[in-house]
DNA sequence: AACCCCCCCAACCGCCGCTTG
DNA sequence: CCAAGCGGCGGTTGGGGGGGT
């Protein structure tokens, strides 16, 4: 199908929007509302495309928005859920209260990037520490950046909030049809590899450990080993109940459901202490998605 | 002071999925 | 059912500012 584009490209203003043409915009969008970018871009007088339009308004111009510096806990907490989520920037930002999924970009690009690397390789489902960043940095960022942004939002399991109720059939939708579908690049890499089955059933192949085991050392798995054991203490002095790991056989399942809304089972075979990643972020979007009650060992 | 280089980030571009007629 | 429109998203670009020489 031939698209239009929309706007034409001749005669349109490009470029930094100057203070005159965010007055315009604003005052538009505070008697009309947001969308019909289209209309908005042919009726405000503006001479500025309707992609530009909506991206000037949503990204800076939009109420609430925050500016300025990322703080040290808004940064652990993109990097925790660019780890659960890849470069799923909206959904990311949507857990940054006031910050935008383009802000977010351009700071883990310029500033996190150089650090925790790109998800599209697999061995970065894991948080790597490189040579940039060091054993004790990644300590310090598993035992002891599990600050909220909010001190008063409540936790779930890894130390991100807890979701809100009206947030939860978005987020939920979003997670499992990522993780049933894989539906970008990222996604792939990181689920694709791993299943088989049909659609409604997703299985995790027990040759998980050639996909995500690569490059992993002995302090490495310690670590996520140290990691795992805290979030269970945490989980049992809560009164949580979480999937464990048969330590016989090694050979778990567990579904995760989403209460109300399309449901996903996921059904895990992991190897024992062989991949503590894989188990303890899906614990985590898990927590993420605060079904930890669901999260149960079948 | 002038030039160059690098980095940051605002903005653009193209693709995709959903909606509408 | 299909074509077209629209909005959303992630990748990429390039202008401008700051630092170095």
């Amino acid at each position: 199908m031939v698209r239009s584009p929309c706007c034409a490209k001749v005669g349109i203003n490009k470029g930094a929007w100057s203070s005159q043409e965010d007055e315009i915009l604003i005052n538009y969008v505070k008697i009309h509302g947001e969308g019909k970018w289209r209309k908005v871009a042919q009726n405000a007088g503006l001479n500025r495309c309707a992609k530009s339009c909506r991206f000037r308004w949503l990204n800076y111009l939009r109420p609430g928005i925050k500016r300025g510096d990322i703080t040290k806990d808004e940064e652990d907490l993109i990097i925790r859920l660019h780890q659960l989520l890849g470069n799923r920037w909206a959904l990311i930002a949507g857990r940054l209260p006031g910050r935008t999924d383009n802000e977010i970009k351009n700071y883990w690009n310029t500033n996190l990037a150089k650090n925790f690397g790109s998800f599209s390789s697999r061995s970065s489902c894991k948080m790597k520490f490189d040579q940039d960043l060091g054993v004790q940095e990644y300590q310090d960022h598993i035992t002891m950046n599990h600050s909220p942004v909010d001190p008063n939002e409540p936790l779930g399991i890894s130390g991100i909030p807890i979701l809100k109720e009206e947030e939860k059939p978005l987020l939920a939708n979003e997670s499992t049809s990522f993780i049933k579908n894989g539906s970008n690049d990222h996604g792939q890499d990181m689920f694709s590899s791993l299943l088989v089955g049909d659609d409604d059933d997703l299985s995790f192949l027990m040759s998980i450990d050639t996909d995500f085991g690569e490059g992993v050392t002995d302090f490495d798995l310690q670590l996520f080993r140290d990691d795992q054991a805290a979030v269970r203490q945490e989980n049992d002095d809560l009164g949580i109940i979480v999937s464990r790991v048969d330590s016989n056989d090694g050979i778990s399942s567990s579904s995760l459901h989403s209460s109300g809304h399309d449901q996903v089972k996921v059904e895990r075979g992991l190897m024992s202490g062989q991949i503590p990643s894989l188990d303890l972020e899906l614990k985590k979007l898990a927590s993420f998605l605060d079904l930890e009650d669901d999260w149960t060992e079948l």
